[in-house]
DNA sequence: GACAGGCTGCCTACTAGAAGGTAGGTATGG
DNA sequence: CCATACCTACCTTCTAGTAGGCAGCCTGTC
């Protein structure tokens, strides 16, 4: 796959950090063309209409949640690796601040407000993730690795929530380590309950959390 | 409380709601003015800047909520069921869609474009919720009502983070009762804890001292 | 190989309307 | 008299979006 960067992409990328930044309304077409070094004219060229410039944004951030998804079902095998791995992924992504935010959960905050075809696409985000995340943990429950009290579909809610939650943590206290204080504990809880209960041979009990940021 | 109506309590009540709508950004003045009924100027004869207006809005915002914490620890003296009041007061609120969301969090969200005025704010709500959310949790641990697998900070945070996040979720679904289903997992979490592990009292009238915030 | 035509990517210049905000006036009421 | 609360009228800057031009490149035709 060679990678070259045309415009669009560039304005792509730049638009997705200026809406992971402060949503649909914290950015214009001329905050893009400062950024990408081009006229705002001719960012109407590639997208004529914020919209059209946002949808396709999220159809992308779409596709590449999915390849990442679709990554983690075919080098990681644990289910449990597989949720961690996910969970390490924004870890990173909000401590190096490249990206401290899901685009979709950012847009989802804004819902009311957003134009129509976005909202289609934010809510699509949130149910193929909510669905990749059932699969997981049935999985994991099947394996015996975890053990759910409820149906893996509301357990991969609660995830899912827990996990938006703990960015808005993040970002509210400008700490990008409560994002791991909250999300280990999730880790934790998920993990532990088989622990106590289930005869599943390898037991790597790990207990080194109290990490609590204080401010 | 006789609660006569002012302007400036219209426009403050008005840019709330709209702020819950759609964050720092996705309302006017202008807006304001339509629903209220008054000329755009004459908010500014109330509120001389969008800023202002703003962290006026915040300031009385967090008052209530502090308000709301305090009741809580007055008429209600079961830690639990000061977790369940919090978690029902926003059911609620989600459920009749009259302030589907926490002001603070839905602006914590698009907090780097925020005025500095605001963030202040905002982080200290995030700061004082979690505060209380220790406290109470703290507690429910001593009376061995709830057993914490975590600091009681640190389960706060936690606590926090899924209420924001199933708010979130409630939202890009357009569906109230997945806040019920996420917060209902989390306080059954905690609770069940508890009731595997024994060792609790079951008298749960002691408010002799402990009124004030322990931490 | 030349050249016409069309497409792409970007430009300048412009629009209408909305943004937050100001100046200065008028009615009301203690 | 003066403060409060509201008004009209206006300003500047920003907003998304449009019109139309121009250079470069690909392609088909002679």
């Amino acid at each position: 796959m060679g990678n070259i960067s045309t415009t669009s992409d560039d304005i792509l990328a730049c638009a997705r950090a200026l809406i992971v930044a402060g949503g649909y309304n914290g950015f214009s077409y001329a905050d893009i063309a400062n950024v990408v070094g081009i006229r705002k004219a001719s960012i109407h060229h590639h997208f004529p209409s914020k919209v059209d410039l946002v949808r396709t944004l999220i159809a992308r951030y779409r596709e590449e949640a999915k390849a990442g998804m679709a990554r983690l079902e075919l080098q990681v095998s644990d289910p449990v690796e597989q949720l961690r791995s996910y969970v390490g992924y924004w870890e990173a992504c909000i401590a190096d601040a490249s990206a401290p935010f899901c685009v979709c959960a950012l847009l989802a905050s804004q819902l009311p407000v957003l134009p129509e075809g976005v909202v289609v696409e934010v809510r699509a985000h949130f149910r193929s993730l909510s669905e990749w995340l059932t699969s997981v943990l049935e999985r994991g429950a099947q394996h015996g690795q975890l053990q759910l009290t409820n149906s893996p579909h509301a357990e991969a809610e609660a995830f899912m929530a827990t996990v938006h939650g703990a960015m808005l943590s993040a970002r509210a206290y400008g700490d990008p380590k409560i994002f791991a204080v909250v999300t280990g504990q999730l880790m934790e809880g998920l993990i532990s309950r088989s622990l106590r209960d289930d005869s599943h041979g390898k037991d790597d009990r790990r207990r080194d959390q109290d990490e609590t940021t204080s401010n």
